[in-house]
DNA sequence: GCCGTTTTCGGCCCGACTGTTTTCAGTCG
């Protein structure tokens, strides 16, 4: 039983009881204890078992919800939630997918008519049956209509970042074509720079008139539907099935606005309650102390003005960072500018398409001073993956590389493949010659959890391997992450000093926000590696950084952001070993002669 | 249902758009 089945049964419980008319703070208190439980990275079921009391730490998990929690972990379901779902019919559930359709109108059209699913729902609006109900006329038919034909065609997921950046980019380059706009910002969770996003969400400032650039708005030729069309918002879906929400406000509020519509909703819902607190109110207008403005136009003095520092967007999620600005105490989050070299990537050797000096002039473009090289294993074939011999002629072509190029450091390293018992492709007498090699696997995805989670533990306990690279195998859309103990493998990591990865590439992101959250938080020394296979893939940093900053990372977590010759020291520390401790002994004289 | 250096009871963010209404409820951001 997992984290996010116990958060779909409080998410459902909450629509429930809201089509039921339940206090909404009631049914507001299901929705927070399900995104907690969903951002947790420690499994309930282990919680439960081991160490209960550590429930009552958890935040919007009281009393009734921690009973809820144990029940669920013991005895696999929730009676509460099974009598619940039973006395309401399924499809009223998918009713309140439908846009503008939401508890209340369900529960009238249940309640009069005994419509229970969207079917029967677009029959009674068609033949005329809706607007007999109160508050209902002839435009809310057509409205549901349409809105139900929506549903089912223009269900999709949630967009990747970096998709999303794209249809991004062309529609501001549209909207910048009008006069009278003072700012244009994307706000919203690709603001926050979250992994994927539902919508997108354009904040443009004006002194003059809303309306036309409103106008404009909506008429881009990309536009498939116009959801909303006001004076101050508009909403819109284009052709790609991704809905817009432009908000439009004058440039004396640009920074509340800002602030607003970057979000999350639970920050604002948290600051806004701070502000309140101090006799204040905050909107996207401003910040009001008794009806006089006080903060608006720049976000920082909004923050400031309440007694927060300025809180970056990565981390505006409600996970504590409000506190942390009220105390000055936001950790200092790693920039793109910081790195100081990519740890993994590939060349001609193995599946790259690019020559060492190649790779290593590209990395210098990017005011790099160190790469690692880190071709592939000979068990992947499909990748020409390298032999002991092979390894042994790249090795001498780096040395000549780093005689003929002493202002730039190339790490002699190996991207090698964990077999299916943990045990590693390349024996260590060859990986003894290298100094960043890296443990992946690219093979046997299906094994369960717990074996999954020893074979990786094994391939971090070998005393050359400094990192794991993409450590749950996940590719986005494509490749679920395989199953493996994440606290088990944080653990180990830790105690062997050795880094575990997020992969930048855009169709990875491994780890994720979470994992490296927690990874962190372990002290656990974090890789940001882009996977290069050619020069440009060196470009997909920032992805990663994305995903560092969402777990709060600074650059003494991000082993890449190190200077050469901290990263020097960090590899030559001595490391606990327990199942090759004896045989490292042996080697270590040789290592430190060889590492470098 | 959760939560507490002003509280263990009484609050719980604030505002825009739509369609219906004659002053506002519902939905959404
Ligand atoms: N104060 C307040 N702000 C909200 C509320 N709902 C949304 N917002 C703000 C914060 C959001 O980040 C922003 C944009 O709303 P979205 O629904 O697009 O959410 P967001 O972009 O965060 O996530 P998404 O990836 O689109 O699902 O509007 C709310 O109920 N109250
Ligand atoms: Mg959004
Ligand atoms: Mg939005
Ligand atoms: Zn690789």
């Amino acid at each position: 039983m997992t984290n996010n089945e116990i958060a779909k049964i409080f998410n459902e419980t909450a629509d429930i009881l809201e089509i039921k008319g339940e206090n909404i703070f009631r049914v507001r208190a299901y929705r927070n204890a399900a995104r907690v439980i969903d951002n947790l990275i420690e499994k309930l079921s282990d919680i439960v078992a081991q160490n209960p009391d550590e429930l009552n730490s958890i935040k919007s998990i009281g009393k009734a919800l921690h009973d809820k929690i144990i029940e669920f972990c013991q005895t696999g379901k929730i009676k509460e939630f099974d009598n619940l779902k039973n006395s309401l019919p399924s499809g009223l559930l998918d009713m309140l997918k439908i846009q503008s359709f939401g508890p209340k109108r369900v529960r009238l059209v249940y309640e009069k008519l005994g419509i229970d699913n969207v079917d029967k729902l677009e029959k009674a609006a068609s033949e005329g049956k809706i607007r007999v109900l109160p508050g209902m006329g002839e435009k809310s038919e057509l409205k549901i209509l349409k809105s139900i034909r929506d549903f089912r065609t223009l269900q999709t997921d949630r967009k990747s970042w970096a998709e999303a950046e794209q249809i991004l980019n062309d529609y501001l380059n549209y909207l910048k074509k009008i006069d009278g706009i003072d700012k244009i910002q994307p706000a919203g969770s690709f603001r926050r720079c979250r992994e994927t996003v539902g919508d997108l969400d354009i904040l443009i400032t004006c002194s003059g008139d809303t309306e036309k650039i409103i106008s404009h708005f909506a008429e881009y030729p990309e536009v498939l539907e116009i959801l909303a069309q006001g004076e101050t918002k508009s909403s819109v879906v284009l052709k790609d099935k991704i809905q817009v929400d432009l908000r439009v406000v004058k440039p004396e509020s640009f920074g509340a606005a800002m602030q607003y519509f970057t979000g999350s909703k639970e920050h604002n819902v948290a600051l806004r309650s701070h502000a309140k607190e101090k006799n204040m109110k905050l909107s996207e207008y401003g910040v009001f102390q008794k009806d006089k403005s006080i903060a608006g136009e720049n976000e920082e003095n909004v923050y400031n003005s309440l007694g927060f520092d300025w809180i970056p967007p990565e981390i505006r999620e409600n996970r504590g960072e409000i506190a942390m600005a009220k105390n000055h105490s936001l950790p200092k989050l790693i920039t793109l500018e910081n790195i100081k070299g990519d740890l993994h990537c590939h060349s001609t050797h193995s599946d790259g398409s690019a020559t060492i000096p190649e790779m290593a002039a590209a990395a210098k473009r990017l005011g790099y001073e160190y790469l690692a090289i880190t071709d592939h294993s000979k068990s992947l074939t499909v990748a020409h993956g390298l032999d002991e011999r092979r390894l042994l002629e790249e090795i001498t072509e780096i040395d000549v590389f780093r005689e003929q190029n002493p202002d730039f450091f190339v790490f002699k390293g190996i991207e090698v493949d964990i077999l299916a018992d943990g045990s590693l492709d390349l024996d260590d007498e060859i990986l003894s010659k290298l100094n960043f090699p890296i443990a992946a696997i690219h093979s046997r995805f299906g094994m369960g959890s717990a074996e999954m989670t020893e074979r990786i533990v094994r391939a971090i306990k070998n005393p050359f391997i400094r990192c794991v690279a993409h450590p749950t195998g996940r590719l986005i859309g494509e490749r679920v992450p395989y199953e493996i103990d994440i606290a088990k493998i944080i653990a180990a990591a830790k105690e062997n000093n050795v880094a575990l990865e997020i992969n930048a590439s855009p169709h990875r992101l491994d780890m994720n926000e979470n994992f490296t959250f927690q990874a962190r938080e372990a002290g656990v020394p974090i890789c940001i590696n882009t996977d290069s296979h050619s020069p440009d893939g060196f470009l997909a940093m920032r992805y990663g950084i994305n995903v560092a900053r969402r777990a709060w990372c600074t650059t003494e977590n991000i082993v890449n952001a190190w200077s050469l010759e901290k990263l020097k020291s960090w590899l030559k520390l001595p490391r606990e070993k327990t199942e090759v401790k004896e045989k490292q002994e042996n080697m270590e004289e040789q290592i430190q002669e060889e590492l470098f």
